[in-house]
DNA sequence: AAGTTCACG
DNA sequence: ACGTACGTGAACTTT
């Protein structure tokens, strides 16, 4: 058996790898009776579905003593490992998530075996301060917790192990896959990982209790884990013949355009510089800057130029700028075709899956995120070219969604007791010669300010001060977001201050509350979220948008409860993306609904199903 | 690594 | 006293 000691705080810690069948009886003798442990993982790398993935080693510990075990090794090895997995009635795990799919991808355990016994330290942090250190948080990964928590000199076991990687030659990317199983530092790093684990789990639980952190809360966070756990290790279905057209088509629209740009000297269409300097050398005039003084050349800049609204639809307005309208063309094309399709086609499984990693608490605001392999919130919505790429489960089943109507808005008016909304949202018989597609909160305020005469261009300036005042914008932003006058939107936003004055009172009212507790303000379901001090006025949006992640959270749970977990691809922000059979596809979007349906403190959450076809570009206007 | 841009709710 | 658009992920260029 090798050993390993170790100073933590104060305390001499060891850590024990075993190499022979004697030192595997020693260890599960150890965690026989343990009621809980530490657990963590050493794998090849972060892509759990890539060709060639390992488990490495899995590492169970105590607040002094941590076993790291050889899986890669296979035989009595993970038999022991194995045998330790299935019988602790506890595991505490730092972003479990990520163990729970390595252990049910390469070991005997399943998320579904693992997930109920588990408590995750990370989600506990988050729970207390989900800012990053750069935000002025604490940080949420194992060292700078450690560091907080445990021992200021806590090592940064994964800093200090790509150094180690550097000195063999090896680097950061490569290095968990190809250093040595025996590696004093690898090694010692792994067991150190599950001890301050463990130890972290006691300090938490103790900043619970002091800020009263409610379990329900906690126990809530575990099931919406889980729950995306599933939706990642199933992903999505990739349709790579589609794919393989796909790109050929975009390529060349890329690289047509970007030699009409080069005609202008512009070599590059990314090189804001380059395309700033051409524009002026054809006469274009620029006024726009950037935050740091460049000049600025984004699409609200080159569309004008280019004499094309926000869908790209010629204007009339003026000759359009041929450099204006190729550089956007060849981004656009550019960006369609490295941002998703070549990643479709370089990332998906043997099975032609490509898996999203959900972050279930990655924003401030507790709200979730989608990154990685495949960042399935960004892709674009305005065509269904790319979307068309992803496919339902099975060819008989299709693909539909279910989202929230105006949920933001709807959360304002509760949380702020904004009474005139909540009397429109509240109204079960909306006129349908109004409201022919059901109630429109936006077209109810325009109505409620200019009377039965309000316009379409009236609702869309209410639109905008109504999101002006769930964001904190000002005036001027508004304005340049709208594309209204300045005057136009002061005018907007005093008519709707007086309409819903209970906003302006809950903001201040936030704030002042947010400012007695420290900077930071709790939502209805006892969620911390601090605030920017100079940045107070943020309370509102904060307050809103996390609550709104809440209430699909809730639903989340709903629907699980009703066994429709099977069905869901992915949540995003205010909808559920799902694949079910066609022959039953009504009736399951028809319980989807059911259990986004609720009420918030009065106002009723509505919920719609829209079903599509085989692929996710159907609900965007392809025909397949 | 920082800055800019573009994709989403 | 006044006023501040919110939250993400990813690619590419420049430093």
């Amino acid at each position: 058996m090798i050993t390993y000691r170790h100073d933590v705080n104060g305390e001499i810690i060891t850590v024990y790898v075993p190499e022979t069948d004697a030192d595997l009886r020693e260890f599960m003798h150890w965690a026989r009776n343990k009621p809980e442990l530490a657990l963590d993982t050493e794998t090849t790398g972060l892509n759990i579905y890539a060709d060639g993935y390992r488990l490495r080693t899995v590492q169970f510990g105590t607040a002094r003593e941590a076993w790291v075990i050889h899986y890669e090794l296979r035989g009595r090895f993970k038999e022991a490992a194995d045998y330790v997995l299935k019988r602790c009635p506890r595991f505490y795990i730092h972003n479990a998530m990520f163990d729970w799919l390595v252990l049910d991808a390469y070991s005997e355990e399943t998320l579904e075996s693992l997930a109920p016994r588990t408590v995750d330290t990370k989600i506990k942090a988050i729970l207390i301060d989900p800012r990053a250190p750069e935000e002025g948080g604490i940080g949420t990964a194992l060292k700078p917790l450690s560091a907080y928590y445990i021992d200021p000199s806590a090592p940064d076991t994964q800093g200090d192990l790509t150094a180690v990687f550097n000195s063999m030659g090896l680097t950061k990317e490569n290095g968990f896959a190809r250093i040595d199983l025996r590696h004093p530092t690898y090694n010692l790093y792994a067991g150190l990982d599950v001890i301050y684990t463990f130890r972290l789990n006691t300090c938490l639980d103790a900043e619970h209790v002091r800020l009263g952190v409610r379990p329900a809360l906690l126990a809530y966070e575990h099931e919406i884990a889980f729950m995306c756990a599933y939706m990642q290790r199933a992903g999505l279905v990739v349709d790579l013949d589609y794919v393989d057209e796909l790109r050929p088509v975009l390529r060349q629209e890329e690289e047509k355009f970007a030699a009409l740009a080069a005609a202008w000297g512009v070599s590059s269409v990314n090189s804001g510089a380059q395309v700033a300097e051409a524009l002026q050398a054809m006469g274009e005039t620029l006024t726009e800057r950037t935050k740091k003084g460049a000049l600025k050349v984004d699409k609200d800049v080159l569309l004008p130029l280019a004499d094309l609204d926000r869908d790209w639809e010629r204007i009339g307005a003026r000759d359009p700028n041929p450099l204006a309208e190729a550089v956007l063309r060849a981004k656009r094309a550019g960006k369609w075709v490295t941002s998703y399709v070549d990643k479709f086609a370089d990332n998906h499984d043997a099975a032609g899956r490509i898996h999203p990693t959900l972050n279930p608490l990655q924003a401030r605001t507790g709200r979730m995120s989608i990154s990685g392999d495949f960042a399935a919130q960004t892709l674009p919505g305005s065509d269904w070219m790319i979307r068309r790429a992803i496919v339902a489960d099975e060819p008989s089943h299709i693909i539909g969604r279910i989202d929230f109507q105006a949920i933001e808005m709807r959360v304002l008016a509760a949380l702020a007791d904004v009474r005139r909304m909540k009397a429109g949202f509240c109204d079960p018989n909306p006129d349908p010669s109004v409201y022919p597609e059901g109630f429109d909160i936006h077209m109810y305020t325009a109505r409620l300010i200019k009377g039965p005469g309000a316009t379409k261009a009236h609702r869309k300036l209410f639109k905008g001060a109504g999101f002006g005042k769930v964001y904190g914008g000002g005036i001027k932003t508004i304005a340049k977001q709208t594309g209204a006058s300045e005057a136009e939107i002061s005018r907007a936003v005093a008519e709707y201050d007086r309409a819903f004055p209970e906003i302006k009172r809950a903001s201040s009212k936030w704030q002042r509350e947010a400012r007695a507790r420290g900077c930071v303000t709790v939502t209805p379901t006892g969620r911390i979220l601090p605030l920017d001090r100079h940045r107070m006025y943020a309370v509102v949006n904060y307050k809103c948008q996390s609550t709104a992640r809440d209430v699909l959270g809730q639903a989340m749970i709903n629907m699980r409860d009703a066994d429709l977990l099977q069905f869901m691809k992915l949540p995003i922000h205010d909808e559920i993306v799902f694949s079910a059979p066609k022959a039953d596809a009504k009736d399951i979007a028809h319980e989807f609904e059911k259990c986004m349906r609720m009420d918030l403190f009065g106002v009723p959450i509505t919920a719609d199903a829209d079903l599509g076809g085989y692929s996710w570009g159907s609900l965007y206007g392809a025909k397949v």
